[in-house]
DNA sequence: GATGAATGAGCGTTCATTCAT
DNA sequence: GATGAATGAACGCTCATTCAT
C-alpha cells in the first residue's frame, strides 16, 4: 500500500518545515520569556518573533502552557545533557573528591542558562499543566541515588533515598541560591568557597 | 449601638473603620489565594469577597501586587512570630541541641498555613513589585547569624556569613520541599527521622 | 441600618444608568441582527454600536447568546403586547368571526418587525442556550387553548390540545410564510384572499 | 486488483475517484452535522473525517457553503425519492384518500433522517448562499398542484395556486412540528390521531 | 470616603482559505 | 490532482483601573 516516492522527499521537506516551525516557537518563547518575562510571553507575540502565524503554534502547541513546558523541557535537557557526560567520570570516585565534583557540577549547571532558569523558577505559576513542572527534579536524584549505591560502603547513612533527599536538596538549594540570588558569591574566591563549604556540609552528612 | 459620647473622637472610629477594611481585603485575598489559586484572584473578586467595593480596593492599595504583598507580609510575620519566641529559648543552647530545635522550629514554621506558603511559593511571579517577595529571608538569615556569633565558641567555620547563609538556605530548602512535596515524611517516625538527618547535616558542618 | 438619602437619588441614578446600558446593547443587537445578519452580531460590534464597552456589555449579559435572547424576548413583547389587546374583543366571538380575526391577528403580528423576525427565525442557531428560542410558542397556545374552551359548545373537536396544536401550527406557518416568503400575497386584496383561505381551513376543521 | 486492460479508460477511474471523494466528503459533512453539529463541522474537520486533506475539499467544493447545501441537496433528494414514488399510486384517488395518504406521506419524509432534518432546519444559517435553502420546497408544490388539478372537480377551491399553497405550507408545518418539537405525537395512536387531524383539515378545506 | 458602572487594551483561540511542494 | 503547513483576521471574553456620582 506504500507510495514508493524518490527517498521519500516530500514528507522530509514537509518535516524539516514542521521542525523548523516548532524549534522556532520554542526558542521564541524562551527569548521573550528571558528578555520580557512570563506576562509578555502572549501567544501572538511569541508567533510574531517566532516570524510565525498564530495559527502555526495551535498547529503544533495545545496552548500557552505547553510552550512554556517545552521550553522548561529543552532547557532541562541542555542542562542534563551537561550533567550527565561529566558526572560518567565521577561515579568511581570516592565521596570525599565525588561530592566535591558534583557540587561543582551543579554550579555549571545553573549556569546554562541562568537567566531562562531564573524566569523558570520564579515567574512561571504552578498551575494547569503547569502545575508539577518545578517539582523535584526526578533524574537528578535518580543519578544522585545510583552514585551513592556505588560508594555506599564509605557511608554512614542506610537510608539511600532519605540521604538522596537530603542531599539533593541540599545542592540544588545551594548552587540555585548562590547563582540567581548572591551572583558576587559564585565570582572568584567566593566560588571555590561555597562550593568548599557545600561539599563539606553533604560529606560529612554521608561519610561514616 | 448608643452613639458614642463625644469623647471619642470621630477620627478613631474611622481609623478603626479603615483599618477593619484593610484587614478585610487582606483576608479576603488570602481565602482567594487559598481557594482558588491566584489566578482567580481578580481585584474586582477581592472587593467582592471583602464585602467592599472595588473603589475602596484602590483607596487602600495601590493596585493588586500591593495586595499580594501584604497577604505575603501578613504571612510572614504570622510564622515570625512563632519562630521569634521560640527562638529565645534556643540561643544560650549548644550547637547540637540548638540546631535541632532550630530544624524543628522551621518545620513548624512551615506549618502554619501551608496551603497559603505553597501558593504564594508556586503560584505568585516574582515581577514588578513582587519581584523581592521570595528572596533570601533577611530575618531568619539575621537570626541564625545571632545564634552562631553567641556559639562561635563550638564552631570550626570562621566565616559566619557564609556559614549562615549555607545553614539558612539548607534548612529552609529541606523543610520547605517536604512540607510541600513530600508530606508523607512529615507525619509520624518520617517527621523525625528528617529532622535528625537535617540536624545532623547542619551540626556536622559546623561543630568543631 | 439604612442610610437615609434624599429619594434615594444614588441609586436610582445608577438604575437608569443601567437600564440605559442595557436598553442601548439590546437596541444595538436588533439593529445589526436586521441589517446586517447574525454572523456580523459580534459582541465587540455590538457594544460598538450600542455606543459603549464591551466590558459593559459582559457586565450585564454573560455572553452574546443572552443578547440574542433579550432580543427574541423583546420582539415576542412586542408582538404579544399588539395580540393580548386585540385578542380580549375576539374571546366571546362566535367561531366564525373569532378565527377569522385571530388569523388576521397574526398577520398583524408577523408584520410588527417583520425584518427581525425573519432573521430571528431563520439566522439563529438553535444550540446552546438559544436552543430553545425557537420552539412551539407556548402563550400563544395556551391562549388559543383559551378561546377553544369559551367556545367549546361550537366545536365538533374533543381534545382541545391537539385541536389548538393543529390551530396555532397552522395559522403560524401560513402567516409566517406568507408574511416572509411571499411578500406579494400580503398586498391588497390578496391579503384578504389569504386570510379568508386560512380563516376558512381551521373554521371548517373546528366547527360542528 | 489486478491493473486493469487497457480499455478502461484512466478517464473514467479519475471520475470514479473524483466521485468517491466527493461523496466522502458530503457523507463527512452530513455525519459532524448530525453528531456534533453546525458549529463543529470546520472544513479542516470534515476533510479529516473524509479522510482527505483540505486541499482536495477545495478542488471540489467552492467553500463550505457549498458542502451545506450538497448535504441539503442530497438529503432533499433521498426524501423526494420516497415522496414521488409513493406519491404517484396517490394521484387517481379521491380527495378524502389522497389527502390522508399525503399526509401519512408527509410524516414518513419527516422520517427519512430525521436528526439531520433537525439540524438543517434549526442550525443552518440562511444566509450568503445558504439563503434560499430552507425555502418553500417548490417541488412539494408543484407535485401537490398537479394532484389538485387532476381532482378539480371535486373541490371548491378555483385558485389552485393559493390551495397548494395553503396545503403544502399546513402538512409541511404540521408533520415538521410533530416530528421535531412533540415526537411522542409520532408513536403509536397519536400519529394516526394527528394524520386524521391534518387530513380531516385539509380535506374539509378543499372538498366541495 | 465609598460606590460600582464603565472602560478598553489585550488575551487565548479558531477556522475558512491559500499555495508551495 | 493531492497534500497539509501556513495564514491572519476576527472572535468571545477578562480584568486592572478610573471617576462621576
Amino acid at each position: 500500500m506504500a507510495r514508493r516516492a524518490p527517498t521519500e522527499p516530500r514528507k522530509f521537506a514537509s518535516q524539516e518545515r514542521s521542525r523548523a516551525t516548532v524549534d522556532a516557537l520554542v526558542e521564541a518563547t524562551a527569548r521573550i520569556l528571558v528578555k520580557e518575562g512570563f506576562d509578555k510571553a502572549s501567544t501572538n507575540r511569541i508567533a510574531e518573533v517566532a516570524g510565525v502565524s498564530v495559527g502555526s503554534l495551535y498547529q503544533y502547541f495545545p496552548g500557552k502552557e505547553a510552550l512554556v513546558a517545552a521550553v522548561d523541557e529543552r532547557h532541562k535537557q541542555q542542562v542534563m545533557q551537561t550533567v550527565r557526560g561529566e558526572l560518567a567520570g565521577i561515579l568511581d570516585q570516592p565521596v570525599e573528591q565525588g561530592v566535591r565534583k558534583i557540587v561543582a557540577l551543579a554550579v555549571k549547571a545553573h549556569r546554562v542558562d541562568p537567566k531562562l532558569h531564573r524566569v523558570l523558577a520564579e515567574q512561571i505559576p504552578r498551575v494547569g499543566k503547569l502545575e508539577a513542572l518545578g517539582t523535584f527534579n526526578r533524574e537528578n536524584y535518580t543519578l544522585f541515588r545510583t552514585y551513592l549505591e556505588s560508594r555506599q560502603h564509605e557511608l554512614r547513612v542506610d537510608d539511600l533515598d532519605l540521604a538522596s533527599f537530603v542531599c539533593v536538596t541540599t545542592i540544588e538549594a545551594l548552587t540555585h541560591n548562590a547563582v540567581l540570588h548572591h551572583p558576587k558569591m559564585l565570582s572568584g574566591d567566593m566560588m571555590e568557597a561555597l562550593i568548599d563549604e557545600a561539599a563539606r556540609l553533604v560529606t560529612g552528612y554521608l561519610k561514616r
